[in-house]
This record gives structure tokens, sequence and C-alpha cells, in this order.
DNA sequence: GACTAACCGAGACGGTACGTCCTGTCTTTGA
DNA sequence: TCAAAGACAGGACGTACCGTCTCGGTTAGTC
């Protein structure tokens, strides 16, 4: 998925791939060195050996090249089968703040979480690709429990269902992230293990309510 | 506590206080109206209605005007005795996210913690400015229920106990502000309660870890 | 003449003869309505129903394509025998003053000539495509005027000669030039009477020096 | 006369003289080795050890940066007294042609006029800045004529009387010109003596219509 | 009737300059 | 000494053209 591509087929010389890669691998490079408040678009342009011209063409300006850039990030995120919901879970989280913690990504999530604040079409933008993709990483672990007999099946009311799945996916998410970039600690096994505990042991309770 | 002031007692025409409410104002008017990333120095100064030199004088630069301004936010939060340990934390989490759901704070907070990923006085700053300041409600939460008998005594070993206490703060504030921010839900009485739940019975197993 | 033809004889398609009217119209149009410094070849491009690479095809450069355009213009002036040197050199500067005076004409001659002073190539297209076409008018005239006896013939010396004709060829275009383009003051067929009227008593004195 | 100045009496820091004069300096300097259409407002601003900004402060863009760099040269011209009509005619003519031919005038006055005749704005400008200047040299020329006696008094009808001031003066100056820009051929002492004589000789006939 | 060279439109490409905007500093006058 | 005003150096922004370069798709003229 390299850029808003313009679909179909099209007159004209087509967009250059390598561009394409060249942009997106610079972007998280400088994302990576100097941080999103210094990057400058025609920073990446330079080193990624491309006219600023040909990242406009793709992205309206700055901030759609960067959330392209971190999305992709979370492309990465897998949700292995370490045979019991503990260590899944344990796992995943490890594997979150692993990403949060290389010292580009954080200040890029940040940064385009901020900007969307005031930006509704970046802030779906952002639902999208990133935020959705990570929620279904909860589903599957969820649906791989439930074949374990670790957790009973589907509420019946689905909206019920919905309201708890949501629940974990914003407890989950928001102290790992909160841990790493507000807290600034580590996200180490021993914290993990917790963590995953304490979910694990209140959310009977939760759901029963 | 207006402004970082300049010490004791000095010589000359003394600093306008006119001019540091205006600009407090001014900034967070101009952080709701168009957030973080598009307010200007010289706009908040016009603002204002004072001079650009007026406001350098008293912080060093866009981010410490803007953290000042969004820390003073959070002086508001206070823990009320509601009764018992699940009713003070209900109330406390919805007081926070009332605070953040004002179309002011959070753009701002976010903007502000982003900026600081890239800029380690600022990180400080923030720690001290708010975080710490939030972190105090949950000692203060936990004193007293210990109070009450609602939860044991601290533990042996301070070094544990504080790994407790950053867990649950981690596990609180990173829930209300993803859910608030990111997933861009409403956080509600029902949603406190469950919330709550989940943690109050996770958290004994979480501290025999 | 339409296009510096790609010469004698060649394989492939042809090029379209209906492209190169379209381009010089488009050109001579937006020369009118826009100017030189604002007339971009893209944009004659889209007028003329024509891709830009039709364009360079035939012209290396935007000054080559708008020399090309404003010197044909120069090709419809001609010296009608009106019985008499007077009204020979009167009835062409009307013609020359009308041509200059029609809106995209001047504006077009001026840009070239300007773009010319800094380079020598555009320099020799001008003096070959407008300047030397112009003096063939001066050296028609001067013949026949001496057919008629109003002149003496040509001077012993050739040179002598040359110095005289150039004399005369920059006394009238410059004056008519000056008066339209620069202090923008109509050339009425008063101002040329009394012009013609200034060259024709001075020039016996100037050739007898 | 450094820049089109905010006059009276202005709050604020006042406006750098030092920068009029870099600028200015830099202008003339860039016109004479680039030329106008390759000069950029960023070189120029680089040679005067300024910035962009400033520049863009005093001047709204590259044309009237440069036509106000090219009207100073203007100011230069002066009449000296030569003792006769003949001979003062002659050392303007000589010093007027030195101008053009100093390799950035001639480029410059030809742009600046070519981008007049689309901008009435700056065609006034022109006007007022170079030409109404330039027509008080033959002004001044024909009073000291008149008093020498060399000159008849100025005739009864002062229309008439502007009418034939402004034909010496076309005819001057765009003989100048076009021998120097479109011709290309040098203005010498021969040429000016010859030029002169023509005028003179034939301006009597022309005033008697 | 197929081949083929040169054309055509469309539009992306690397560049360069534009003119605007904002930052944080400096320099005035005036209180 | 501070305040208001506004100029200053610097630097990024996003836009507009330039002249070049693919593309897929036409036309002639030649085999």
């Amino acid at each position: 998925m390299p850029s808003p591509a313009p679909s179909p087929r099209r007159a004209g010389r087509p967009r250059s791939a390598e561009a394409d890669v060249a942009i997106m691998d610079a972007t998280r490079e400088a994302l990576v060195e100097v941080g999103w408040s210094k990057l400058t678009v025609g920073h990446v342009a330079a080193r990624a050996g491309v006219a600023k011209t040909t990242l406009y063409r793709r992205w309206a300006n700055k901030g759609e090249l960067v959330v392209h850039a971190v999305a992709a990030l979370f492309d990465e995120l897998e949700l292995p089968d370490c045979g019991s919901l503990q260590a899944d879970i344990e796992s995943v989280i490890l594997a979150f703040a692993g990403l949060l913690q290389q010292p580009g990504t954080n200040a890029s999530l940040m940064a385009v979480v901020a900007e969307s604040t005031n930006d509704p079409a970046l802030r779906e933008h952002i639902r999208e690709a990133i935020v959705q993709r990570q929620k279904r990483l909860v589903l599957q672990g969820r649906q791989r429990a439930q074949r374990r007999g670790e957790l009973p099946p589907d509420a019946a009311d689905p909206e019920e269902d919905a309201r708890l799945v949501d629940l974990v996916f914003d407890v989950i998410a928001g102290a790992v992230v909160h841990r790493t970039l507000v807290s600034a600690e580590p996200v180490d096994t021993e914290w993990a293990r917790r963590f995953t505990t304490l979910i694990l042991q209140g959310l009977p309770a939760a759901a029963s309510l």
C-alpha cells in the first residue's frame, strides 16, 4: 500500500514505485533521528533522492506523510500463539512496547495523535490505519482463548460484547502507551506479567456487570 | 503562580500581572481554537494585547508557555471522599475524563507530550507539572482506603510498593486518556464503574506476584 | 514557415499542422492577456489543446516560442508607394505604430528584446527575424526615392553608406517605439508628419559630415 | 530615497538604513552579473547579507525591487554646460548611451519596461521615476540654448510647445536606446555628432509645421 | 496488410524560485 | 526596568513552472 494511489489505470507516466519506498524509508529514518517537529519535507525529499514535488504529489502535507509512515510501522504487530491467553497478552504487550520504545515511533505516534485532535479527517485516518488495526489483535486473542476454553463465548448482546472488547483494548493500549510515553518507564517482562494478571483477574467481574 | 517569577525583589518597573493572566487566557483560547501546531506566539501575543517581547520575557519558548497553560488545568483535579474506594476512583476518573473532553485540553496535552518525546527538558517539566501532580491522587486514594480497611497496608518492600502504585497510575491514566483521545469514545459512569471494577478485582492478584 | 521544420523528408508520422497553428494562436492570445512574464508553456499548451511535449518538440524553450510568434507579426509590414518619400515614410511609421499599439505586440516585443540582452543566441535570432526584416523597408524606401530623384545616389564609400542607413533606421524605429512603449503617447498622422519632416530636413546635413 | 518608507515617525525598531543600501548594491551587482531573468530574490538577499524577509518588507516583489534599483541609475544623468547646444546634446547622448551600455542597465531597463506593458501601476511608476526625470534634461538644455540665443523662445501655444519637446525627447531617447539595445551597435562620438546634426537641422522645419 | 518510425495526449520527474509565515532576538520610543 | 511596536536573521512551508522523461495509443508511409 505504497501511497494514496490514483487507482485504476491512468494515462501518462505512472508514479515511480522506487520513489514511494525511498520516501517512506527516508521519512522513518528522519523521524527516528530528528523527531516530528524538526522533520522537514525538504530534508526527507533530499534524503530520499527525490524532488519535493514528488512528495507533495503523493501527500498533501507533512502531516499526511508522517501518518502514512507511522501507520505502516504498526502493520508489523502480530499475535503469536504462545499457548495460553496470559502468554499471548504478555507477548503482544512486549511487542507493542518494543515498537513504542523505538526512538522514532513514540514521538511520531504522539505527534500524529496530537495533530489529529484538531483535524477530523486526520483523526479518521488514524482510526482506520492504526487503531482498528490494533483492535483486531484483541479480537483475535479472544477468539483463540475461547477455542482454548480460557474465556466464555461471546456475550448474548453484541453491543455489550463490543463494550467489553473496547474496554480491554483501551486498558491495554492505554497503559502501555502511558507507561512508555508519559511515565517514561520501561515495559519489561515483569511489568507485563503483573499487568496481564491484573486484567485477567479483573475481567470476569467487569464482564458480569 | 502566575509566571516563573524573576525572583525576590527587583528594581525597575514590576511585571504586569494583567499581562500574565491575559497571556494565559489567550493561550488556552488559541489552543482550543486552532490547536497546538497552528498556535503561534505572535497570535497569542496579539490576542492578549501584549507584545511578543513580554511573552518571551516570561517563558523561554512556545513549548514552555503551553505547558504552563496546560498544567494549570490539572490543578483542578481533586479526590473527594465518596465513602468507598470504588466510588472515589470512579469519581476521579470522571473528573479526569471531563477535563480531557474539554476541547482544548486534550489537544494541548497530547501536543505537549508529543513535543516532549524529543526534548528531555520539556519531558522533565511535564513530569513535574502534570504527572507527579496526578500521581498524588493515587497515593491519597490509597491512604484513605487503607484507613477505611479497604486495602492492606503498604508492602514491606518500598520499591515493590512503588511499582504497584505506578502500575495503577499508568492503568488508570492510560485507559482514560486512550479512550478519550485515541478511541474517541465518551467516558461515562457506566464505563467508569466497569473499569474500576476490573482494576479493584484484579489488583490483589497483581499485588501478590 | 510554420515551425523550425524537421528538415527534408522524414519517416514516421508527420507533425500536425493543426497543432502548429493552434500553438501560435494560443501563444499570441496568451501574450495579449497575461504578458510575457506570466505566460507559461503549460498554459499555452492547454489553451492550444496540445501536450507540452508537442510544443517542446518544435521550439527549444519559451523564448523561442514567443520570438517565433512575435516575429510573424512583423511580416505584415509593407512599404506602399505613396508617390513621395515623405508620404512613404509617414505611411510606414503609422503602420509600424499601429502594430506596436496592438496590445499583445508591444509587450511581446519588449519582453523578447529584454530577454535577449542576456542571451546572445536569442539576440541573433531576433536580429534575423525582426530587425533585418524591418531594415529592408528603409532600403526599399531609399531606392524608390532615388528613382524619383528625391535622394542622391548611394554614397561612394559603402561603409559610409551603411552608417547613414543605420542612422535613419535607428531614428525611425527608435522614436516610434519610444513614443509608443515608453512615453505611451499615440502616434497619429500629425506626429508622423512632424517627425518625418524633422528627419528629411535634417538628413542632408547629417549625410554631408 | 532609500525605500518606499513608512514615513513620518513610527513606533518600534526603525528599518535599517544599512540594509537599504546593501540591498540596492546587491541588486545592481546581480543585475549586471546574471541579468534580470536569472536574478533571484534569495540570491540578492544572500549577497546583501540580509534576510529575504527584510527585502520583502520593502518591496512587494522582484519587479518592484528591480525598478527601484534601475531608476536610481538614471539619477546620475546630468546635462553639463559644454558651451553650445550641439555639444550639450552630444554629451548627454554619450552619457545616456554609456549608461545603457553598462551590461546590467540595458537588460534591466528593457525588462522593467517590458514588465510594465502589462502592469499599469508599474508603468506609472516608471514614468515618474525614469521618463519624467530624463525629460527635464531636454527642458534644461532648451532653456540654456534659448539663453544663448541658439533657439527661439517658447512657442506661443503651450500645447504646441509641449508637443515639440516630446518629439525631441522621443527621438533622442528612442534612437539611442534602439541603437544600443536593438541594433546592438556602439554609440560613439561620430554617431552622436551625426545624429545631433540631423536633429538640429531638422528641428526648425518640424517646429514650423 | 503488417511493420515501423515518429508522432500524440497525458502526466510524473528532478529542479529552482517564489512569496508567506513563524521563531526567537534586537532595537527603538515611551511610561 | 518594563512595555509596545515592529524590524531583524533564519529557515520551512506549500505552490508554480521549467524542461525532461516515460507511458499507452495513433497515424502515415513503406515493405
